[in-house]
DNA sequence: CGTACGATCTGCT
DNA sequence: GCAGATCGTACGA
């Protein structure tokens, strides 16, 4: 399975990009181990006009500075003091585009997957949520930043094919002070999963 | 410098 | 169903 490339993540539409971003695989190699996971659910945070992202109306800090660099890296953040939450970096020109993970699949390393997760649900077909996403991939703020083509964390095509009939788009989830934009249907996620 | 709070998860009731 | 966990960051004084 070849890796995205840099290309990939530098398409204008980040929508599009969340939305095509499920069925893919996503892989780490944190201390020597592997582990991945398909793709099965992602939210699209689009640009400086979009009232849920962390890059509205142009702000740009120490913590969202890497939404400003080139697509093709990871910002990783802390959430409620004790989740680090993973998104896909993607834009040409300096425009804050990112791709929240919410969702895997666990493909390989399952062991390892088991014990970061202390044997929670991840038995199943899915992790509950953003923050256990990085929890069974070994994901931290120490990944922030890192470019996406590297050999510690990266995306591979298809784990699975996607036929349009499988996926399902919704609002986000827990954006309620965006106001109006908590509406749009910015969230993906693949049936049967 | 102080304070309020978040793109959440879990375990207990 | 609900409260507690837990702390870096943002923002105002």
């Amino acid at each position: 399975m070849p890796k995205l490339k840099r290309y990939y993540y530098q398409q204008e539409n980040v929508v599009a990009v969340a939305r095509d971003l499920l069925g893919k695989t996503l892989c780490t190699r944190i201390n020597g181990k592997l582990t991945t996971g398909i793709i099965t659910e992602t939210e699209a945070y689009a640009g400086t006009n979009d009232k849920a992202s962390h890059s509205f109306g142009g702000k740009r800090t120490a913590r969202n500075e890497v939404m400003y660099a080139k697509g093709g890296r990871g910002y990783v953040y802390l959430c409620y003091g004790l989740h680090h939450l993973f998104n896909v970096v993607t834009n040409k020109e300096n425009i804050p585009h990112a791709v929240l993970i919410r969702s895997l699949k666990p493909l390989e390393g399952i062991e390892t997957i088991l014990k970061r997760r202390r044997h929670k649900a991840v038995a199943k077909n899915t992790s509950g949520g953003p923050g256990t996403v990085s929890q069974a991939l070994g994901i931290s703020t120490e990944l922030n930043g890192e470019d996406l083509t590297g050999n510690k964390i990266w995306l591979q095509e298809e784990g699975i094919k996607i036929i349009k009939q499988n996926i399902i788009a919704g609002p986000r989830v827990g954006v309620d002070y965006a106001g109006e934009d908590a509406e749009l249907p910015y969230r993906f996620i693949l049936k049967t999963f």
